[in-house]
DNA sequence: CTGTTAGCGCATTCAT
DNA sequence: ATGAATGCGCTAACAG
């Protein structure tokens, strides 16, 4: 029940075992060329004074910190979250930490935490990034030694990798599922139109709506859920009401939802509605909300695994071969129909 | 756009910038006793070549790492990452890093967990323990030198202060108000019965059930939907089926609605449903679902306060005075009444 | 097999 | 106002 006292260190195992510190530092490193005697006797001390490496000291003089860096917008968000808890489990089986910072996609915001993710000597770092065309970012991410990968959105102009979701196909898909329901006045709804994830999404609802020669109608003025009631109040009202709604965000989606229903619209014999992200209740509504499912976990798994590759490579040859410019890893998305878009319309 | 030398140290800087390395110690550390003249040169150095301190060395010197640790069963979880979120938020005011490791509630990889961020030097520790009788872990947490803070769990038997919820409370009242409303066979669904938080819960169902004179109905083999459905359908088709049913945590509260609108059976008017833990789409099912709400961001929050004030106390002092005995902090819940208990009934 | 020694980058005396 | 020297805990030569 000894507290308080500074930790114990190599030395002073090494005194109290009777040995010198290197032999201390073989044991705790494996113990090979340590005679089995030597061996059992400073394990034993190790355990009894509760000896605990200083991982400071390892990095200083040279060592991988073992620690990486995930940014992303916010920590509660359940989709980054998620993301959140995949990367975590492979660091894990790197046999290293995450440090989670929220950048509330403020650039400012995450330029400082991966100042300070650097000063920690983290190993390397797995970011969404605010701003995609952010060249200050890109630049600084380009001069820095530690690895690094984008997931979600990339970094332009940069040398760092990523992974993301293949946003326009995703939406050109979901779009073309509506258009075969019959829809021709598809509302596209959406706010932040400047993310690029959102940006390519609108771009693959008007190629579906292009190619089906149907008027796009993208309203991207949606933030909360009062902008969402406004929006769809007044587009019901117009002269050419839509007769389906594509949703790009998951809040977005409900948002719609909460205002269909309690404007008593039915769904989705009056309006469809179709949203971008499952969640998790999307199954439970009435109706029962079909949606594109974007591969969360996958893409903080992929995207850690990606970062470990790197962080491994550049460790084992010192120099990096030059690295293969930002290459972009796309995942597919996944079409969750359930009733929403008119499929499995309960009798 | 160099990249990929070993970052610049102090020497480096005041080699180049012709002074002492003391001098920009100093610089870099506010700048005082340096002359305007060299301050300014120095700086402009520093900007130049891109200086960042290294931690690991500072930390090795006696600082603060300025890193906390945050364990919670999953970083997945809607509750436990909006605490980390908050913990991250009071992180960040401290001009400190969050490390998050999920501990999946098993007590092994909590210890190794705490292992590991130990030899990290981390500051302190946020934790949800996995089991707060957990002896081993008790005297772990006593006689390590970091500060540590548990919450929305207690440890027992050790030092550790703790911010939970008063699930006693919360659940006696919730109970309260199904009684009120007339049920006289309330059932009370759940699983994983061993956790600190859910037998308070029992204790507080038991209680308003007691104190009603009515029969305790307490079944906690809920694990998934499969069980919840099962467990439902029993007790709906027993003598003396339940006309409540009280559920003790988020996931059982959704298992208990999907169930009950399967089999179509009419909330409140057959049988009335209180949940656990909000969840975001509660007010937007239908009929909406009326729940306890727990403070799940300032119990992040406080706990985040709670430690730093440890840290930034045990720093001062240097030897921390007698630290008192786990004191506990207990926040109250609401209760958030919407229409499946039988308030608001829609027309 | 084992021990001695030299730094890793930095803050900090203590001189100047 | 400035700088040289010391040591934090550890690993990696190197020497025995």
């Amino acid at each position: 029940m000894k507290a308080y006292g500074s930790p114990p260190t190599l030395s002073d195992v090494a005194r109290k075992a009777g040995v010198g510190i290197t032999t201390v530092s073989r044991v705790v490193n494996g113990g090979d060329q340590v005679s089995p005697q030597t061996l059992q006797r400073v394990k034993k001390v190790i355990q009894q004074m509760g000896f605990i490496p200083n991982q400071a000291a390892r990095v200083l003089k040279g060592e991988r910190t073992k620690i990486i860096g995930i940014l992303i917008p916010s920590i509660a968000d359940p989709f980054f979250s998620t993301c959140a808890e995949a990367a975590q489990q492979i660091a894990r089986a790197n046999d290293s930490l995450l440090i989670v910072a929220g950048t509330n996609n403020d650039p400012r915001l995450e330029m400082e935490s991966i100042r300070l993710l650097l000063r920690h000597s983290a190993d390397g770092l797995l970011l969404v990034p605010a701003n995609d065309q952010n060249s200050e970012l890109a630049a600084f991410l380009n001069s820095m030694s530690a690895a690094a990968v984008a997931f979600d959105r990339p970094v332009f102009s940069s040398r760092i990798g990523s992974v993301v979701t293949d946003n326009l196909e995703a939406a050109y898909r979901a779009t073309q599922h509506l258009i075969q329901h019959g829809h021709q006045r598809i509302l596209c709804l959406c706010g932040e139109s400047q993310l690029y994830t959102l940006r390519e999404r609108i771009s693959g609802y008007r190629k579906a709506m292009e190619e089906a020669r149907l008027p796009s109608l993208v309203d991207m003025n949606v933030k909360d859920y009062r902008s969402a009631e406004y929006a769809i109040e007044s587009h019901l009202s117009s002269d050419f009401p839509p007769d389906a709604i594509l949703t790009l965000k998951n809040s977005t989606t409900i948002y719609a939802f909460e205002t269909l229903q309690k404007l008593e619209v039915p769904i989705p014999q009056k309006i469809a509605l179709m949203g971008f992200d499952d969640f998790e209740l999307a199954g439970t509504l009435r109706p029962s909300i079909s949606v594109v499912q974007q591969p969360a976990e996958d893409l903080g798994r992929v995207a850690a695994e990606l970062l470990f590759e790197q962080i491994l490579n550049r460790h084992k040859t010192k120099r990096v071969s030059t690295p293969k410019r930002g290459s972009q890893i796309k995942l597919e998305s996944r079409l969750v129909l359930r009733a929403s878009c008119g499929c499995k319309v309960a009798s």
